[in-house]
DNA sequence: GCCCAGGTGGGTA
DNA sequence: TACCCACATGGG
């Protein structure tokens, strides 16, 4: 890896930076509710989730115990507007099973854990992917994991900086050894790139007015 | 009316 | 391994 590639992910950060201000994720109270937001958000716009965050907290369902106690069928109907709601209910409650068993329900407690053992461990939880398991990491528990989306591999592959063809943890470890490792840098730059894709990227014609233009091979 | 959003699991060849 | 499909709401 050059220090050129490292140059080119900081420009990419500060320009993000200036364009859109520090986001300041994860939008939730508690590391809990970072949790529950990363599963719902899967394939969905956070507006949708959080209508479905708001049923749980009025419901007074937000809380480890509560969600393993609650039939799938009535989750399900609380966290509804957040798209595919019975697969969500069902990855909630084996969440939540996992954490009960493992660290006494307590989000807390999964922070004491080494974090590469932590990640193998929530990977295995039927329902929980690479971007939610590095979520869940990054904005709840604050350890550096990168976090990667489908902006994320759009937007670099663009830039020529990351082939098309690359795995999830190829991108994440792109993006791990050309910065310093540093769980607030990591938060702030997924955030920013989560914005820019949610704006820039549908822009048409593409990329015009585009903050990364000029670094952009296909603009 | 159409498109797509802060993915993941399962089935098939 | 590499695809393809199911899941299935709501805002622009």
């Amino acid at each position: 890896m050059t220090t050129n590639t490292k140059r080119r992910v900081k420009a990419v950060y500060q320009r993000l930076l200036l364009a859109y201000g520090p986001q300041r994720w994860w939008p939730a109270d508690t590391p809990y509710e970072v949790c529950v937001g990363a599963i719902l958000t899967q394939s969905t716009s956070w507006a949708n989730v959080e209508n479905a965050v708001a049923n749980l907290k009025k419901a007074r369902l937000l809380s480890n115990d509560r969600i393993l106690k609650t039939r799938n069928r009535r989750l399900a109907g609380l966290i509804r507007p957040s798209l595919y709601y019975n697969v969500k209910a069902r990855k909630l409650r084996e969440f939540a099973r996992f954490l009960a068993k493992e660290y006494g329900g307590r989000v807390e407690n999964m922070a004491l854990e080494e974090t590469g053992e932590l990640r193998r461990k929530l990977l295995a939880v039927w329902g929980l992917g690479p971007e939610t398991a590095d979520s869940m990491l990054l904005y709840a528990l604050d350890k550096p994991s990168f976090v990667v989306d489908a902006y994320t591999k759009r937007i670099f592959t663009r830039m020529g900086l990351i082939p098309a063809d690359a795995t999830y943890d190829e991108v994440k470890g792109f993006f791990e050894t050309n910065l310093p490792r540093d769980a607030r840098l990591y938060n702030e730059y997924h955030a920013l790139i989560v914005e820019h894709g949610k704006n820039t990227c549908k822009m048409k014609p593409r990329c015009k007015g585009c903050c990364l233009k000029a670094m952009c091979r296909s603009a």
